[in-house]
DNA sequence: GCGATCAGAT
DNA sequence: CACATCTGATCGC
């Protein structure tokens, strides 16, 4: 293979660096003529020069600048002039190129050796953007013009082993070491590619979009809403139909068993062996990129074969095997069959819409699905199918008529077989990929044949795909996931629903029956894919048995524990706080469970917080001195959107207070079936002197505002915010020692209220579980800390 | 206009 | 630091 010159050389302008980021959005004008045409050039002509057309839009440096819009670019003095005031931001040598190769290009050679330029110079030190799978696929299909390609025919063997790889860098090397970051073993380390800090999809896990700032924004349903607040209400019109009547739920079918008996040979086969020789590797897999659900089905979790799996055959197969036959629960608990592929009416009609050729396609995915079902391939029937370049034509989606205008990526049946693919679909529609042309064709529309960075196909990572299932859990911001039947939701917050909005359409959500209403009255996700689960309750998904169990993190939170068709048992902990009670639930009791999925946002001994009780006893005092020496003081407590409300219920009970919350903080309180706590509740700011702000709220100045607006009833505020984070060493559980920030008449205290397990009870409930693995489900963003969650994990496991 | 997403801030 | 947002800007239908 010949090799081609560089077009752009990204690297002389914008130098590697570890913190500041530069975040180049391309989007829009190729070709446009530049306007100032002397030294100044607009950077689609930086690229014009070299076959390589960029356009970038918008430029983030590490700290400070929101984003710019770029309108020109000054080559002399690698300065960019920004649209909005003509402000001119020199380029710092430091300043990193994370993204923005944009469509344009004017063969596919030029892109591949753009991309593998972008990948050598700017893009492998990004903490972000490009997912290590596409990297890979990028690197195994187009390893020109940095060196040849030497492709194996052994399609089993090791990707790492089997592809020659670009020359190294001398300049990477050299950076790579001096620096204190690790990299994943396999390719990347011997390529030099540095990744760091990534999480395992390659992605830095992101804030995402807030449920209730936002929502009510959005919600204007009746389209004459007269202010933010009654949108929001229109919206969140309740969903009785969900929870009052079984019948009533959607398309999905709740089939109550009662007393069965049957005992169940798959249920009760020997579980699937776990290699335990293969750790380095499944840390990997693990942390280093994404994998797919076929390995899922087809290997254990360490990504080596499920030796004992039970052989498959059509009539026995983990999926076809009528749900009722797997039953094999107590028969005092109340059980139940859920369906998630049902799909109601109006979804059909939508499908039929679509025409014939989307009716056909999927048709002959259908019939290709069947087939390989006959061969005993259950990941086929899963929905996975093995690289093969024809794959990704096919939608898996059947929903929205949209969805057919929307680029194929967003949910390709094989996403993972080629997910540089999908990367550069979304890249560069115009023109084919190599040796896949067939792949894109047809399958572009729209606007100029230009797309944003923004719409790189996120993975979900591996840590939220149940293993041996075809679930996820808590995995809502990465469009359809590929094989996946069934979203599991452990709770409402929105670092865990994120991606979930009324226009879901990817499948089913299960999730406690307080979570599905906040979903439903917030979120405005249509009620047909919630399948609301009663707390302790055994329910078969997909042939797998599933139940919920209280998670005491915040109300609606639930553990999740899933028992596949080959005996492995899997506890996802959502968040939760650890408690001895815990310890008692029947479900965990003697529960040999091979993988844990944990909360680890405190897994280090330095977190050791009181308990919830002390701190609220604590809050009542505090609350109690400072009426009795002012009368005339206003106390409030910091809250999310749900959370915390043992801390204000106990003030409240305490001190004999009702408590005030805004109405939308009101209704969704109602909302959680808590007698106890909505007794009490009032949306009168004048009826207590005991109010709920937003955690934001609890500022100096901004408490003495609020105080003044309720002017002249109070003189005093004091205020809790309540969070874990408070919580500091020389503290410790001795909380008369907790001092507040005192400003004129606010006075607020952090009080290290969690509701996430403190270090000691973490160990406690891992030392209790005594599972065969653990894997951690939070700070996985960073080597160091999963490096050390894991001693933690192994130390505990040991004694 | 509006829903969705993203970076940055808190 | 990291939780769980909140805010403002932008994109795209």
């Amino acid at each position: 293979m010949e090799e081609a010159a560089c077009t752009l050389d990204i690297k002389c302008k914008f130098p590697l660096a570890k913190k500041k980021r530069l975040s180049l959005r391309g989007h829009g004008v190729p070709q446009q003529p530049s306007r100032n045409a002397s030294s100044q050039k607009t950077l689609a002509d930086i690229g014009a020069e070299g076959d390589l057309k960029i356009s970038i839009q918008q430029v983030n440096f590490g700290s400070g600048t929101t984003g710019s819009n770029i309108e020109q670019f000054d080559d002399q003095d690698c300065t960019i002039i920004t649209r909005n005031g003509n402000e001119r931001i020199p380029l710092q040598e430091d300043t990193q190129l994370v993204s923005g190769i944009s469509e344009g290009l004017q063969n596919d050679r030029d892109l591949i050796t753009t991309v593998e330029q972008a990948l050598l110079d700017g893009f492998c030190d990004a903490e972000e953007e490009l997912p290590l799978d596409v990297l890979e696929e990028v690197l195994s299909q187009y390893d020109r013009p940095l060196a040849p390609c030497s492709k194996s025919d052994n399609s089993s063997g090791s990707f790492f082993d089997t592809k020659v790889v670009p020359q190294e860098s001398a300049a990477l090397r050299e950076e790579l070491e001096d620096t204190k970051y690790t990299y994943a073993e396999s390719a990347i380390d011997r390529k030099h590619f540095r990744f760091e800090e990534c999480d395992v999809s390659g992605r830095m896990v992101q804030g995402c979009k807030p449920g209730f700032g936002k929502a009510n924004r959005s919600c204007s349903i009746s389209g004459g809403s007269s202010s933010t607040q009654d949108a929001f209400d229109d919206s969140s019109a309740f969903r009785d139909d969900l929870f009052l009547c079984e019948d009533n739920k959607g398309a999905s079918i709740a089939v109550l068993l009662g007393t069965h008996e049957l005992s169940d040979p798959q249920l009760n086969e020997t579980p699937c062996e776990i290699s335990g020789s293969a750790d380095l590797s499944f840390k990997n897999a693990f942390y280093a990129g994404g994998t797919d659900w076929s390995a899922l089905h087809e290997v254990d979790e360490y990504g080596f074969p499920c030796a004992s799996s039970p052989q498959l055959s059509s009539e026995h197969d983990c999926a076809s095997i009528d749900a009722e036959k797997l039953m094999n629960v107590d028969s005092r608990i109340q059980c139940k069959i859920v369906r998630p592929e049902t799909i109601s009416e109006a979804v059909k009609s939508q499908i039929t819409s679509l025409g014939p050729s989307f009716k056909e396609e999927n048709n002959a995915n259908l019939l290709s699905r069947s087939s390989k079902l006959k061969q005993g391939d259950l990941s086929s029937f899963l929905g996975f199918k093995r690289k093969s370049p024809v794959d990704a034509k096919v939608p898996q989606k059947k929903t929205h008529q949209q969805d057919i205008g929307t680029y194929f990526g967003l949910a390709p049946l094989a996403k993972q077989a080629s997910t540089a693919a999908s990367f550069f679909a979304k890249l560069r529609p115009r023109f084919p990929t190599p040796g896949r042309a067939s792949i894109e064709d047809g399958q572009r529309t729209g606007n100029n044949g230009w797309k944003s960075n923004r719409e790189t196909v996120k993975n979900c990572p591996f840590y939220k795909k149940m293993p041996g299932t075809p679930f996820t859990v808590d995995a809502f911001k990465f469009g359809a996931v590929e094989g996946c039947k069934a979203y599991f939701l452990t709770h409402f917050h929105s670092d865990h629903y994120g991606g979930l909005t009324r226009s879901w359409s990817h499948g089913p959500i299960f999730c406690t029956e307080i979570t599905a209403r906040l979903v439903s009255m917030h979120l405005g996700v249509d009620s047909h894919w919630l399948r609301p689960m009663k707390l302790g309750c055994v329910s078969i998904v997909e042939g797998v048995k599933v139940q919920f169990l209280e998670a005491n993190h915040c109300p609606g939170a639930a553990l999740i524990l899933f028992q596949t068709s080959c005996g492995q048992l899997i506890l996802h902990t959502g968040d939760f706080r650890a408690c001895k009670s815990m310890q008692d639930y029947p479900e965990l009791l003697g529960a040999r469970i091979t993988s844990l999925y944990l909360d680890t946002t405190y897994c280090n001994p330095k977190y050791n917080f009181p308990l919830q009780e002390d701190v609220i006893n604590h809050v009542v005092k505090l609350t109690s001195a400072a009426l009795s020496r002012n009368p005339k003081t206003l106390v409030t407590v910091g809250a999310y959107s749900i959370g915390k409300e043992r801390v204000y219920l106990g003030i409240a009970k305490a001190l004999s207070l009702r408590i005030y919350a805004d109405k939308r903080r009101v209704r969704t309180l109602r909302a959680l079936d808590w007698p106890d706590l909505t007794d009490r509740l009032c949306s009168d700011a004048s009826s207590s002197r005991l109010h709920v702000l937003p955690i934001s709220h609890l500022n100096a100045t901004k408490l003495r505002a609020y105080m003044q607006s309720l002017h002249p009833t109070y003189s005093a505020v004091l205020a809790f915010r309540p969070t874990g984070w408070t919580y500091s060493e020389k503290i410790g559980s001795n909380l008369s020692e907790l001092k507040p920030q005192r400003s004129g008449v606010v006075t607020i205290y952090g009080v290290p209220y969690s509701e996430h397990s403190s270090y000691s009870e973490l160990q406690e409930f891992v030392k209790f579980l005594r599972p065969q693995k653990v894997l951690a489900t939070v700070n996985v963003g960073r080597a160091a800390h999963r490096e050390s969650m894991e001693a933690h994990f192994k130390k505990w496991l040991k004694c």
